[in-house]
DNA sequence: ACCTGAACACCGTTCAAGT
DNA sequence: ACCTGAACACCGTTCAAGT
C-alpha cells in the first residue's frame, strides 16, 4: 500500500477513500488480470495457455488470481473461458472440467512464476547449469491434454493431416 | 515468528540460532507436513487424497507445502508418492504425469483451503445456504482420474464388478 | 551453546482534520 | 469529494551482551 501510495505521489492513507483493504484492491488488479484474458475459440490449449500467460505478464499474477479466486471475490472469467473451449470441443462434464482445468493451470503457474521469481534473486540452491524451468511446459501441455479429456486438444489440427 | 516464539516462551529472536530465517523455518514445517504423506500403494486416486488430506490437516498446509516446493527447498515426498502410484499402475510418462498430477493437487488444495478459511471468519459473498465446498470434491476425483491417464484410478476396484 | 534486550526498518489501517 | 498527518498495533531481522 505505501508503495503504491508513494507511485501515486498521494499519502498511503489516501488509497482507503477508494478501497475498503489492501484485499480489496488486490481484487480489482486480479480482475483487471483475468480481463486480459483472450476470450478467443482456437482450442482448450490455446485457451489455456492464453490464461498463463496473462497470469505471467503480471508480477505474482497466478498467486494472486489463485487467492483471489478462492475468496470468490473477481470475475470468473477464466473458467468461463476455459469451460467454453471445452464445450465446443465437445467435452463431457464441461463445468467440473473446466474448474479441475482452472485449477492446474493456477496451481502450476503459480509454482512455476515462484520459482523463477526466487531464482532470478539467487535464492534457489544451485542446481548447475540447468534451467530452471525445464521441463514445465512439456508438463503444463501433457496435463492440460489429460484434463481436455484425452480428445484432441486443438480444435483447428494441421492441414496437413486432415 | 513471533507467535512462535511465544508459544514456545521464548523471544522472537532466539529462533535465529535455530534458523536462519522464517523461509527456513516453515520449509521445515513443509518438510513434516509431507513426511506424513502415506506411501501406500492403493492406485493414485488415494495417493492424491493422502497428499491433499494431509495438506489439509496443517493450518494453510497446501499453499505452504507449494510454495516451498516451488522454492526447492524441502523434500520432494510427495511427488514421489505420486510417480510411484503411476508407475504401479503402468502408466506412461509416469514423471511429467507426477509433476502435473502434484500441480493440480496443490493448486486445487490451496484454493480449497484458503476457500474454507475464508469463509470460517465470514469474509466470502454471501451465497446463501450453499455449502462452500460444494462439488469441490467431485471436481479433485475427476481431476486426478483425468490426469492418471484416463486408466483405471483404483488399483483395487470393486469385487462385485470384477 | 543458547538466549535476552534493544533496536531497526518495515507493514496495513484508522481517523480527525484540512481543502 | 478527496487527501494529509499522525498515530496504532503490528511485522521479520540483527547483534551486542549475557549465562
Amino acid at each position: 500500500m505505501r508503495r503504491i501510495a508513494a507511485r501515486l505521489d498521494v499519502q498511503p492513507s489516501a488509497l482507503y477513500w477508494h478501497f475498503a483493504n489492501k484485499q480489496e484492491l488486490l481484487a480489482e488488479l486480479a480482475d483487471r488480470i483475468t480481463a486480459s484474458i483472450p476470450r478467443g475459440s482456437n482450442g482448450v490449449l490455446a485457451a489455456a495457455r492464453g490464461i498463463r500467460d496473462a497470469l505471467f505478464s503480471y508480477r505474482d499474477g497466478a498467486e494472486l488470481v489463485l487467492s483471489t479466486y478462492a475468496l470468490q471475490l473477481g470475475s470468473s472469467h477464466a473458467q468461463a473461458v476455459l469451460t467454453e473451449a471445452l464445450r465446443a470441443q465437445g467435452a463431457t462434464e464441461a463445468d467440473d472440467r473446466g474448474a479441475a482445468l482452472l485449477h492446474f493451470v493456477l496451481g502450476h503457474a503459480t509454482l512455476v512464476q515462484q520459482r523463477m521469481h526466487a531464482d532470478s534473486h539467487g535464492a534457489l540452491p544451485d542446481a548447475g547449469e540447468a534451467d530452471v524451468t525445464a521441463g514445465l511446459d512439456r508438463v503444463f501441455d501433457l496435463g492440460v491434454a489429460a484434463l481436455a479429456g484425452g480428445l484432441s486438444t486443438s480444435a483447428t489440427p494441421p492441414r496437413a493431416r486432415a
